[in-house]
DNA sequence: TAAAGTTGACAAAAGGTTTTACCATGTGTT
DNA sequence: AACACATGGTAAAACCTTTTGTCAACTTTA
């Protein structure tokens, strides 16, 4: 049925041997004439090695896990497509583990990409405050497993570990920074969970401008998220009767609910608060009135996932890589200077 | 390193043989006795059969393709979804491909799945106007290597194929009375790509409501889009010295389009002008003017889509199934009583 | 008691590749 | 002539399962 290396080595009076050689570029003494027809004959006779039979003898699978909480969310969905497009490239395959935040399920789906030999793993499911100790099991499991894995936006790991993270500290500084520069002094902010890295260190890079200004910090204009558009909204009843000129929301999702919270109370943006926003979200661009907000080189991290666990798996002693990625301010309408 | 089914034999005192037969319930006589204590060992060493062997002894991967144009489309995503959470229940595994509209690029995965002796393949790229011919080599392809496949949205193939579709005659039908029965006489319409089996039925569906009304069609008020947010800009551009009361768009994003352009003539929604979309897109309902959609059961359909192809792999000779999902019109702020 | 049937388990092949150690043959040295 | 050394290639094992035909050892039947 399927053409083999045998079926080559038949036609080319060779052995099966000197086929796999030839084929995989092999350093070995075999002559160009050979070689060539060995190519040749591949080509013709539309070979394909057998996935399967390589996959047992070397143990590599040419394959990367993917394990998120919700392919549904553009944040992961992007990161997706960057880490599928190298892996395209490269003509490895992508395995997709969505845990819909199940710890179980994550445990479920490590065991079965281990059973299929796979040569990385990017996780981005990151433990947060509650059921740590579910997630911290399967980062051990990962680890024991010995496969590259890539964390993102979580770099305090008890051991060094591959990770592509976000400057996050920045992102809130600067964000900050241009509310400041427009005036505003009553800032509302609106945070992710506060368990995670990557939300505290947006909030420092907040304090960090309000030092810079020499303002003091208002606890109490700082309501917890945890990242949905419900919480932008109960952030906005939270805030309604405390006072303030601007809400910096650190995502976009939950600047959406912020912006139907604030029309519920008959405020506009930005006459009436200026907004911005983190992520930059696909759609914040196209609302009506486009949002003021940090943009994430999520596709880029995607990407760099994928060569760092691609290059891992071809070096197994690599030593873990960090890399960081800049954060950029985009200027929408959302956000305007104060009369 | 890893335990295998010898190391189980060993420790039992039994074959390899035995062993594979009781961890797969083969039927066989075997006693109860040894039944058990193989079972104990398997668990308690920590077996897992290796994904690699199976496969080769087998050709059978246990995994599914998707095979998609863009997984940041939450349409895709959220069929994507549905497939892998299905995929999941049943311990298979899916393989995420993401063409980007590229047919080569299709060509390419198709072949990388037939090498990994994929079970099933989903594949919700249609072929439309453009490149058909690629598409179509592509289909022929798939068909040949004798693998389950189902499409979406797309029943009108050369042979009988799995497929799972959406009503969307009827979609058409009921936004379009809907309007109808607020009064609006004025309709535009944003249609899909003309070459679009889908966006064809779903237009015919607008027609029938006219001919119930007995109104008169007019092909003036039709602008033909592509699914893009920019085709529902460019919309209003070629409508806006026409008269209407309403606007169809045939999906979301264009719909998005539209509330936008029609705010850049000062038209405002539903107040001026009553708008309708297609698909339900999350955001759909965040909007600051919710929008009135027509709901497709996409996650349902992605289940569906693996449920076929399981099914199908493990019932070599299925007939082809085709099953067909209701839609639901979804009633927002975006479409009023004309007065 | 010999033949027939059952029961419980196994030997061995097959699936397609990679890799190491080895083998002929031919060429160049002394 | 005897040896060393390139050159071009191959044999065979290993990776881990699944599956079929076979085989002892018992038990039952005639």
């Amino acid at each position: 049925m399927k053409v083999t290396i045998t079926d080559i080595a038949q036609a080319a009076g060779l052995s099966p041997a000197t086929v796999s050689l030839v084929l995989n570029n092999r350093p070995s003494r075999i002559s160009e004439s050979t070689k060539n027809k060995v190519k040749a004959l591949a080509q013709e006779m539309g070979y394909h090695p057998s996935f399967a039979a390589v996959n047992l003898r070397t143990s590599r699978s040419y394959t990367l896990g993917l394990v998120i909480p919700d392919i549904r969310n553009d944040y992961y969905a992007t990161y997706a497509k960057g880490l599928e497009d190298v892996c395209q490239e490269m003509n490895w395959s992508m395995i997709l583990c969505t845990t819909n935040q199940h710890p179980l399920r994550e445990k479920q789906y490590i065991e079965a990409l281990y059973a299929k030999n796979i040569d990385g793993v990017a996780i981005v499911t990151t433990p947060s405050s509650a059921d740590d100790s579910i997630y911290d099991s399967n980062r051990e499991l990962l680890l024991s497993m010995k496969v590259p894995i890539v964390q993102t936006d979580l770099t305090n790991y008890r051991e060094p570990i591959n990770a592509v993270v976000c400057d996050h500290e920045k992102g809130g500084y600067i964000a900050t920074l241009h509310l400041l520069s427009l005036g505003h002094r009553k800032i509302a902010f609106i945070t992710g969970p506060s368990g995670l890295e990557a939300a505290q260190s947006r909030l420092e890079g907040c304090k960090r401008a309000f030092h810079k200004y020499n303002l003091k910090w208002d606890d109490d204009l700082v309501y917890e998220g945890d990242y949905t558009y419900e919480s932008g909204l109960n952030g906005i009843d939270y805030l309604c009767d405390r006072e303030f000129t601007a809400v910096f929301a650190l995502n976009d999702l939950m600047a959406y609910g912020v912006y139907n919270g604030l029309s519920k109370y008959n405020l506009s943006v930005p006459e009436d608060v200026s907004v911005v926003g983190y992520d930059d979200h696909f759609l914040s661009a196209i609302l009506t009135v486009p949002l003021t907000t940090v943009r994430q080189p999520v596709y880029e991290m995607g990407k760099e996932a994928a060569r760092i666990l691609i290059h891992a798996a071809e070096h197994p002693d690599a030593k873990p890589v960090i890399t960081t990625f800049d954060l950029k301010l985009i200027l929408r309408k959302s956000t305007r200077k104060i009369d």
